[in-house]
DNA sequence: AAATTCTCCTGAAGGC
DNA sequence: TGCCTTCAGGAGAATT
C-alpha cells in the first residue's frame, strides 16, 4: 500500500524515463478508478512536454507545458516503465507513451486516480489544504502541537489527518508512535510540546529510512523496476500482534482504532 | 464543527 | 482442493 516513500520511491524511479519526453498518447483500459478518468485526457495530454515529476504528499505531479497531471496509487497502485506495445495484465488501467516507452499504471483495487488540471496546481481542491510535508526542512512538532491543542482525538488520528501533515499512513503512524513511546489512543490535546517534537523527528526518520529501504511491501506494490520493497523487515510493530516488544519483551497489542489497526507496546507507549 | 461512519474494489488469508 | 467469508486500506463524502 503506496504511502509517502513508495510515492516518492516512484516519483524518483520513474522521473529519469519521462523528464522532458512528449507524451505522445494515452491508453484508458478502465477509466472507472477512484474518479473517472477524463474522457478527452488523451486529447488533453498528447504532444505536450514533462517539465517536472514531483510529489506532494501521496500525490504525484507531472507537470506537463500548460497543466499537470495529478497521479494518485491509492491502495494498491504502482507505475512501472515498460517498452511500448508491452501486453498488458487483468489491472493494468492506464499507459502513457512516451513513443518507444510507457508509463503504466497498474491498480487491482481501483482507488487510485489520474487526473488532469490546466489550473495551478497547488489550488486543486485535492491539493489544496493539505497539511506540511515531513520532509521538508522546516518541519518541526511546533506546528502540530498547537493544531493538537484544540482538538482531542488519539493521536494516532492527528498525525495520520492530511490537514495536520501529509504522507503518515497507518504503517508509519503504528511506528512513529512506537519510536516516540506515545499509545497511539492518547488524546492529541494531552502531549506535551517536547513529545511532539520527538515524534515529528521519528516521523522524519521512519520516512527516510523507508525511502532508503526502497519501500515497504505488504501485498502490491513494486518499484518502478518491478523489484519490491525492503522495509517490511524494518517494521518493529506492524502486523506483529503477539510478538514480543524490542524494547521491553512484552506482547505487541493490536487494537482497532477508528476503522483501522493500531500495532503497540502498552508497556513502552503511553 | 469536530468526529465518526460510509464507500469505492479486489486480493489474500483463514475456515470448513 | 476449493468454495465462502472476512479483512485491509487512502481519503473524500456523508452523517451525527
Amino acid at each position: 500500500m503506496p504511502e509517502l516513500p513508495e510515492v516518492e520511491i516512484s516519483r524518483r524511479g520513474i522521473e529519469p524515463h519521462i523528464l522532458g519526453r512528449e507524451v505522445t498518447g494515452v491508453v484508458v483500459r478502465q477509466p472507472r478508478l477512484r474518479w473517472p478518468i477524463p474522457p478527452d485526457l488523451g486529447r488533453q495530454v498528447s504532444g505536450r512536454r514533462v517539465e517536472a515529476v514531483e510529489r506532494r504528499a501521496k500525490y504525484l505531479l507531472l507537470r506537463l507545458q500548460q497543466g499537470t497531471l495529478i497521479i494518485h496509487l491509492g491502495m494498491s497502485g504502482s507505475l512501472r516503465i515498460l517498452p511500448s506495445g508491452t501486453p498488458p495484465g487483468r489491472h493494468d488501467h492506464v499507459d502513457l507513451l512516451f513513443g518507444d516507452h510507457c508509463l503504466r499504471l497498474r491498480d487491482p483495487r481501483r482507488f487510485g486516480a489520474v487526473l488532469w488540471t490546466r489550473e495551478a496546481v497547488e489550488e486543486h481542491p485535492l491539493i489544496r489544504h493539505l497539511g506540511p510535508e515531513p520532509l521538508a526542512p522546516e518541519f518541526s512538532g511546533d506546528g502540530i502541537y498547537q493544531l493538537a491543542r484544540a482538538r482531542r482525538v488519539p493521536v494516532k488520528n492527528l498525525i495520520m489527518d492530511g490537514r495536520v501533515m501529509v504522507g503518515v499512513g497507518n504503517i508509519y503512524a503504528n511506528e512513529a508512535l512506537f519510536a516516540a513511546g506515545i499509545h497511539p489512543h492518547r488524546p492529541c490535546n494531552r502531549i506535551s510540546l517536547a513529545r511532539y517534537r520527538d515524534l515529528s523527528e521519528q516521523i522524519r526518520r521512519i520516512l527516510s529510512e523507508a525511502i532508503r529501504q526502497g519501500g515497504t511491501t505488504l501485498r502490491d506494490f513494486r518499484q518502478e523496476d518491478g523489484r519490491p520493497g525492503y522495509f517490511a523487515r524494518r517494521l518493529t510493530v506492524y502486523g506483529r500482534a503477539g510478538e514480543p516488544c524490542p524494547g521491553c519483551g512484552g506482547t505487541i497489542r493490536q487494537r482497532h482504532i477508528g476503522q483501522r489497526s493500531s500495532y503497540f507496546c502498552p508497556h513502552c507507549q503511553r
